[in-house]
RNA sequence: GCCCCCGUAGCUCAGUAGGAUAGAGCGACUGAUUCCUAAUCAGUAGGUCACGUGUUCGAAUCACGUCGGGGGUACCA
């Protein structure tokens, strides 16, 4: 038993009742309350129903309420409320029961099938590989990995890729920049100014550099790409593939865009450029597919590394842009739209700005002149811990203020430490119940356990499930840190009212189960964010 | 100009698919440590959910408009 069955079996049974009255296709959704004494969960199928069935709401819900079967050990009452509201209440037992299942089991505990295996692909970072990162790239390394981990334990296939710009105008300015640095000469015009480059400079070989700006270009860029991939590492956040730009020009991927394109009559020429009609498709314009020199724009590739990924298979393409490529995720919406492919197959996410603070002042950052902080920079000074768990704590869609004094502090003022803390502590109270030869007995009875304390606990404990659909829902994860904050206070409340280690053995022993399944749940909603889990702080 | 994001307590923000009396943390003030870690807990104060109109049983949430803040807007990627 789990709660997402007992959700299902409510929504079930509340179903099959409308029917039974008559109301041919009832929309029962199941949510929270946020009030404390509007039960587990409520529904207001009595309200949005009541026109179809010719009744009044209250009537309505009345019904249904006195028809709902109850039981021992699952839903033990349902009242209503308000205008028409039905509140379940669910038994002691019920939650006893599924204490048991967290204590014992961390895995399958909020693992759901909800996603039937349906094939997503998570792009993110896909940073060019010209330099270090920057702090939002960071952001969407935090999300994007957190995401694919949220989603695989919700049945999804879900799978995390970076696209690797390994060619173009940006590789033969790179390839000029070093060559430059090297000879002592100017840095030509857009070129890249970063101290970074004076150091790779001295590594890459006189004949390499030699050859011509695209093959130099290349070698740096394949220098700085392991760079990052070795912070990338060190933040925990891998990728089940790394896919190159190049490798699309290998099989002529980009030209086969053309010709599909051309041969849909979605192109034309002006002024020696071949344009795609972007505009209607809703794009503010059109855009240029291949320049007056002949050679492609990065909508070319782009356009067909999408296309790849239609055909590898995947339903649902999630690509995390930064705040500068939104134009860029309009027309591809366009083109994807234009070459017939399902609506919601492309969807771009973009990850919003990082306002990096100090002192209560703003920390400007620039990547192309090697100025502000970077993303070694920041986890060098607040830590991967920190990092990660702040990056997640808005919405996608938010700006960031990212006030590192907080971050690198050791006090209640910072949410990651207090999360961390009660996991650490519920440790150390397993010491004290070890010391005592107190152990942690899954089978005890756990009846006993009945304060408002440990039923608060347990009702934010089964709510944890509900999280990860939410996040789901949302494709956005930032759910998970306010449910973490709040099972934490919820812990730390009831450590201050209540002894875990007392005289009483048997109550001693429920309450232990009762540490291990709140320590279960945070460890594991920690290990999503890629947030360590420390036993002794 | 056009596009995107944001506007909720002094500050930083939650508010889940539109629900019931709008919530936290910090800061301020008051208190708690014979007892498993005080990196903790309790209490007090603090609100025209930017503004307007609409949609409906019901709007912080949706639509349209206005104002304010931030970002973007290449034949660069």
């Amino acid at each position: 038993m789990s709660v997402r069955s007992i959700e299902d079996r409510i929504k079930d049974e509340l179903t099959a009742l409308c029917m039974g009255i008559g109301i041919s296709d009832p929309q029962v959704l199941l949510e929270i309350p946020r009030q404390k004494g509007h039960g587990e969960y409520s529904c207001n199928v009595a309200m949005r129903s009541a026109k179809q069935a010719g009744m009044i709401p209250r009537d309505l819900a009345d019904q249904l309420a006195a028809d709902f079967p109850t039981s021992s050990d699952g839903v033990k009452a349902v009242e209503v409320a308000g205008p028409g509201f039905l509140n379940f209440i669910l038994s002691k037992v019920y939650f006893h029961n599924l204490l048991k299942e967290i204590a014992s089991d961390t895995l399958s505990f909020a693992s759901s099938d909800e996603g039937h295996g349906k094939r997503w692909i998570f792009e993110f970072v896909s940073a060019n590989p010209t330099g270090p990162l920057n702090v939002v790239s960071a952001r969407a390394a935090s999300i994007g990995d957190t995401l694919v981990k949220v989603f695989r334990k919700r049945g999804y296939d879900a799978r995390s890729e970076y696209y690797v710009n390994d060619r173009g105008n940006q590789i033969k300015l790179l390839g000029a920049s070093v060559r430059a640095i090297f000879d002592k000469t100017e840095i030509p015009e857009n070129g890249y100014h970063g101290e970074y480059l004076k150091g790779i400079a001295t590594q890459i070989s006189d004949a390499d550099l030699q050859e011509n700006n695209v093959v130099a270009g290349q070698k740096v860029a394949t220098m700085l790409l392991d760079i990052n991939k070795e912070l990338l590492d060190v933040f925990g956040v891998g990728f089940n593939n790394w896919f190159t730009e190049s490798s699309l020009y290998k099989e002529s991927k980009p030209e086969d865009v053309i010709n599909m394109l051309t041969q849909s009559e979605l192109v034309y020429e002006k002024s020696d450029a071949l344009f795609f009609k972007a505009s209607e498709y809703g794009d503010n314009e059109d855009r240029v597919l291949r320049k007056s020199d002949g050679d492609f724009t990065y909508i070319v590739p782009d356009i067909a590394y999408h296309l790849d990924k239609r055909e590898r298979g995947f339903d649902k393409a999630v690509t995390l842009l930064g705040p500068d490529h939104h134009g860029q995720s309009i027309s591809m919406k366009a083109a994807m739209k234009a070459l017939g492919l399902p609506d919601d197959f492309y969807h771009p996410i973009i990850v919003q700005q990082v306002n990096l603070k100090r002192d209560g002042k703003e920390v400007k950052m620039s990547k192309r002149a090697g100025v502000g902080i970077m993303m070694d920079e920041l986890i060098e000074e607040v830590g991967v811990d920190a990092a990660r768990f702040f990056f997640l704590m808005r919405s996608i869609s938010s700006h960031l203020d990212f006030d590192m004094d907080v971050a690198k502090q050791h006090t209640d003022e910072n949410p990651v430490y207090y999360v961390q803390y009660a996991h650490a502590r519920i440790n150390q109270i397993f010491k004290m119940a070890e010391s005592r030869g107190i152990e942690l007995d899954i089978d005890t009875d756990l009846g006993i356990l009945s304060t408002e304390e440990e039923l608060d606990l347990l009702r934010t404990m089964t709510r944890f499930p509900w999280t990860l659909g939410a996040i789901v829902r949302a494709i956005d994860p930032h759910l998970l840190t306010t449910y973490l904050i709040e099972l934490a206070r919820s812990f730390h409340y009831f450590y201050a009212k209540q002894r875990v280690v007392g005289d009483e053995v048997e109550l001693s022993k429920a309450r232990l189960v009762l540490c291990k399944g709140v320590a279960n749940i945070l460890k594991e909603g920690l290990n999503l964010m890629g947030v360590s889990a420390p036993e002794v702080m």
